[in-house]
DNA sequence: CGTCCGTTTGAGCTTAATCAACGGACGTGG
DNA sequence: CCACGTCCGTTGATTAAGCTCAAACGGACG
């Protein structure tokens, strides 16, 4: 990499040279990892591929809760990331019902297809969330120009598809309380960003109807496993705010060690 | 990439120049696409490249049907390529119930992290089984190093989440019977590479336990439903051997077009 | 010839879905 | 300010799906 390298911009705006690129990476927040590292941002050594992400991003926009991320009609697939707030991923089935795939919070990732006939995926927004995004091209040039980033990115796809097997393996065996328990376990734990304690009182933008299209329970189901977990006194939702009242017991149920929840976030 | 560069090899031996490697690559079959190529063998293209996989990877050895695939004591995790055979990855549970979370055929590559505390996951042979492997840290070079193996790589992963996500949305919805016509009539396409015709005698190493271990079903109702199934003579499962009489009533009921599952494998 | 494993079938039970009704929170419009 | 509709959560009664336990059968293989 050279000085003389030449960064091409979003928007078609006039490219820019590295001091420039270097210039803006003082400026700008890191939109690929604003928050957590779980893999420290192999970016932060090399300003001008920090710029660079900065600059072929889309501008960050705001979504109102529970609307669809929709961009302009794009025959290309995005890669989007959040930078605040919650989103889900999820399908839409055949039979109306949604099934959500993953919860989404500052600092992921999510690559979507461009719309095709064979899936019919989307992101919502659960309360108000900021993102931006690239299209795949750019993504696919960022991947070849700056290895670093392509190493991050591979250790992050590699990450989700280790998370999306532990689901499947849950998903399939045990009761709903189960179920529910490992979801908030799991979600409050990502929300904190270390163990719940009983006093913690953690504000998550999901209702209860989430809860079911997540674990693929009903929302009546929910709603009665949710007041069995209340009256054992293990954890309670209000409204939005959810209090773990007994993490060791919830982990128990779950199945997921503290250890091991802290693996995953 | 220059006549001089040197190719590390397996084991220890003296490392190879690229003449050395080329010859080499006219003498190995290819290990990362031996059978199918969703995406073309970026690789073909580069004899060197092709020849140092061939070269980093282990000799391909034979595992016995249900047995588990470990290699020696190894701190690192290992990336694994069926040759040939079927193969499931799969995790082990608290309560002894085995999960299957995928299966691969030849072609296919798995990543197993280092065995740890956290996770339970094994790789076991469905019938005799063709594979050989490369240590993670190696994986990690090959990617440094050959970037149309990386670019290969990065979409195989990215596919098996997509594929993934697709299970796990398929998982949380429908009947035993829904759950069961979909795994067979996946099998039965990824293994034919082509839609099933009534006439097919589809040979598949998988028992119903196999397919309760896949659907998380018991065995018990997995046998109930393919009798269901097979007096509805939509499909029929005798031994090894599966049989598809009616494949639109059987895609129907899955809810995975024919062309979608085209789009799968 | 006996054993083991995978499969089949039956009976009873548990779980969660379904159908239905109701109350509270919130926003809208009169 | 209150009437209204909507969305979310709760609760009850009923139904259906799949699990568990148990027994028996068949083929493969020693």
């Amino acid at each position: 990499m050279d000085g003389t390298q030449v960064i091409e911009r979003a928007d078609g705006a006039a490219p820019w040279n590295r001091s420039q690129a270097e210039d803006a990476s003082q400026r700008h927040p890191c939109s690929i990892c604003p928050v957590r590292s779980r893999v420290p941002c192999g970016l932060a050594r090399d300003a001008a591929a920090f710029a660079a992400l900065e600059i072929a991003r889309s501008t960050p926009r705001w979504i109102a809760s529970g609307q669809q991320i929709r961009e302009p009609v794009d025959l290309d697939g995005r890669v989007y990331t959040v930078l605040q707030g919650w989103v889900a991923l999820q399908e839409d089935l055949v039979d109306g019902r949604t099934m959500i795939l993953r919860f989404a919070t500052a600092g992921d990732m999510l690559t979507i297809e461009p719309a095709t006939l064979h899936s019919a995926r989307s992101v919502v927004a659960l309360g108000p969330a900021l993102i931006c995004s690239f299209t795949q091209t750019r993504h696919r040039r960022l991947l070849a120009e700056w290895p670093e980033f392509a190493e991050q990115w591979h250790s992050r796809v590699e990450h989700d598809l280790q998370l999306a097997y532990a689901h499947l393996a849950e998903m399939a065996v045990g009761s709903a309380r189960r179920h529910v328990a490992a979801l908030i376990w799991e979600l409050a734990f990502r929300s904190l960003r270390r163990a719940p304690r009983p006093s913690d009182r953690i504000h998550m933008p999901i209702s209860q109807i989430h809860i079911g299209a997540a674990t693929g329970l009903t929302a009546v189901h929910v709603s009665r496993t949710l007041s069995g977990l209340r009256d054992e006194g293990l954890l309670e939702m209000r409204g939005h705010v959810i209090s773990i009242h007994d993490p060791a017991a919830v982990a128990r149920l779950s199945g997921v060690p503290e250890e091991v929840m802290a693996h995953w976030c």
